[in-house]
DNA sequence: GGGCTGAATGTTATATTATAACGTCCGGTT
DNA sequence: AACCGGACGTTATAATATAACATTCAGCCC
């Protein structure tokens, strides 16, 4: 997935990521509860990941245990990653291909895009087997400069 | 780095990582305090990535921004690495390279195995140019079974 | 429908990780 | 000696995350 452009329709992104979301959920008859949905929608919302707190303080009147179960739901069917180096979440460009997630992060914009790329995964893979280590999951996050934030400050 | 074997003598390694430490800190100009030798001394100890509040202990009285203070010091320095995934620290294996962390992390016994393979940062830099991304540091953190762990519960 | 059951959520408290703010000390320079 | 800036001490607090237990709700069986 791309650095969203400025003029993208992020409305029908987040229509499109739900609707995507309901279909992975019945495929795997898991329950896309009402606060569930909420959270999702709202990391969807945000372009970039967004924290578990600032997820609390949209949903209103909740406790922070609320947010942590759906976030905890949400990234074990694959429709969220979490981004270690932020502390905060992000909606899953492609749920139910079940991918590492790599991740380009801007310093500046924050703004995030995931990759999906065989060639970073196989490297990995391949380095780890050269070590006798069995991989199980691979956490790429890249931080620098955006293309739109690399262009306005020069 | 490969996994440390069992029988290698740890305490001659922490001797030479500190002596790496001395050396490089004349080099750049830096002063490697008491604190900051000892906090480095403490990361080396462990074999695991070992969190700031462990080392605040091992330390003894001191308070949290003592220990902050000296990992932010040999972080800026290139002597320790951070691990986002554990939220801890873990002594560089090559200091002065100035490599991004490439990390196998063993889910079992927690031990880490420091990479730097070009092959990966060469797959991970080709992508982000393909997306017209500055890539400024890297992060990549695999997690599974580190050879010992493996063959002990197959 | 009534009652059972396990999953989901509510609620309170607390653990864990990290930083802000400000004062003091100490080593090197003039 | 006086200064200066970096390092450290100290107190308080922010930010992130989880434990433990009570309550509610959805689906199912009868």
């Amino acid at each position: 997935m791309n650095f969203p452009s400025p003029q993208h329709d992020h409305h029908n992104c987040i229509t499109q990521a739900l609707g995507a979301a309901e279909e992975e959920c019945r495929r795997r008859g898991a329950r896309l509860t009402d606060i569930r949905r909420r959270v999702l929608e709202l990391v969807w919302r945000s372009h970039a990941p967004i924290g578990a707190y600032a997820l609390l303080q949209a949903l209103g009147k909740a406790a922070p245990p609320t947010v942590y179960r759906a976030l905890d739901f949400l990234l074990a069917h694959g429709l969220i990653h979490r981004i270690e180096k932020l502390n905060a979440y992000v909606g899953c460009a492609h749920p139910g291909h079940d991918q590492a997630g790599q991740f380009l992060l801007c310093r500046q914009c924050g703004s995030a895009a995931e990759l999906n790329d065989a060639v970073i995964e196989a490297a990995v893979r391949d380095a780890a087997r050269r070590h006798g280590f069995e991989l199980a999951t691979l956490t790429v996050e890249a931080e620098g400069l955006c293309p739109a934030c690399r262009g306005e400050s020069p």
